[in-house]
DNA sequence: CGTACGTTTGATCTTTCTCAATAATGGTGG
DNA sequence: CCACCATTATTGAGAAAGATCAAACGTACG
């Protein structure tokens, strides 16, 4: 499970994959300070209601970030994967407005919230590519408002499945799109506002179609091309290019 | 509905709600150049895939942030009501992801992109203004996420009736809660993730228990806090408060 | 090898959708 | 001001997707 590498050398990949950083801003990022430690599932990084004071960078394994209704059912509104850094939609704000709990076990890089302000604030190209990183994340929320709103289970579950497909492909966690789900049915369920029982359900439709093949909890796609059909997955909202900053004359 | 005030005077105010600005900021923000115009409903302001040019200050009138699946359903994933920038959201990104269109006849500050963003670079009250406004927008999209996920239908169209009250009132734009709701209820049905027909007997239910008054568009709340408990409102996720940055020493 | 957790399956129920028709409303041209 | 048209709201009846309840089956792990 860990690296030997520098743990933040993920996040500065992460960070890269949108926006390309200069030689000196990378060793900077690289230079912050951090605690690293490995926590078990569903541990939490983040409480709603409570003020932000750490910056937590997913070194490995998985997170998410959820929310509850008053009558306690779950929504996770958010998967993180290695890389991502899990307190930016939290950076500008004084308090959490939703908890953020490790799906697996994994490592995770404690760096102080004021130096990574303080970074953004004296790097521009820093401060871009994290400000290019919360917009993204935006639009994923949206996205998965289109998801969850718009789409029946099955083309809502395809395309959460080749989302994570291509994210984790981004980053170089995936093979041919096949990747190790690390989630059960009731975390999907919860993630794609349906019920445990109905993405069992739904799974074993995709299965018997052709659609994904499953081995345990790892997923593979034979035919990515029909997938990304029946998921109606464009992946436009994943910004996945380098998002250049505006010039200044 | 044209103001004979400074057209950007509500984005200020709006900017203030969560970050207060030094006033030579607050000038700064009214010197900003800007075209007005008004445009008739359903007047796109940006499309998905194009690049964004320029920023948009909604003056007056409502508008709204949409996504299409495959198959032509709609999802609206955003309301924007007086004074709310409607670009921030693709501040940082090449290209737009989703739709932003005009819900009523409104009038619009045009605000050249590279003008604003050389604003927040060369101010950081401005500049951090501007990102808690994008962090709150990002905040209402998890809320929404949980309210399409996972709230039965007559919460989820009474979370939205108080989200816009709050919104509303916290820019004067509401009277004891009271509000005209300028949507048509397949407009509502989109935004909630139910079909038209579901939406008018929602409405119906809730009118029927007393917890709504309609008078054509109008709404008006007889107890608020009972309202309140129905739609499992807890406004913290708007974040109205002053969000303080971070200070460094 | 037993316990806890996750998956799978069946039967039935409910919410919400679909289809279709009717009524209201607002705006327009005469 | 009135008749007409397009849009929006309302209502009913029936269908369907997805939820609920309950049980059985697997699997991992102490």
């Amino acid at each position: 499970m860990s690296t030997n590498r520098h743990p933040l050398e993920l996040l500065v990949r992460n960070l890269e994959l949108r926006a390309p950083l200069p030689e000196e801003d990378r060793n900077a990022v690289l230079a912050l300070s951090y605690t690293l430690r490995t926590l078990e599932p569903s541990t939490y990084t983040i409480r709603e209601a409570d003020p932000p004071k750490l910056c937590a960078v997913l070194v490995s394994g998985f997170a998410y970030r959820q929310k509850l209704t008053g009558d306690g059912s779950r929504q996770i509104v958010a998967l993180q994967i290695p890389g991502d850094a899990l307190d930016l939609q939290h950076l500008f704000l004084n308090t959490a407005d939703h908890n953020v709990q490790m799906l697996t076990r994994g490592e995770v890089a404690f760096v102080p919230r004021e130096e990574l302000q303080e970074l953004a604030r004296s790097r521009p190209a820093v401060g871009h590519a994290i400000l290019v990183k919360i917009s993204v994340e935006a639009s994923i929320f949206r996205e998965w408002l289109l998801n969850v709103g718009r789409r029946e289970s099955r083309a809502r579950l395809a395309h959460l499945l080749c989302e994570l497909a291509i994210r984790l492909d981004a980053e170089g966690l995936a093979e041919d799109y096949g990747y190790e789900l690390p989630m059960t049915q009731e975390q999907l369920a919860d993630t794609l506002g349906l019920t445990p029982v109905h993405v069992n359900r739904t799974l074993k439709t995709l299965e018997a179609e052709g659609l994904i093949i499953r081995n345990k909890r790892n997923i593979s796609f034979p035919d990515w091309e029909r997938m990304r059909g029946v998921g109606d997955f464009n992946q436009r909202y994943l910004h996945l290019e380098p998002q250049t900053p505006e010039q200044t004359i």
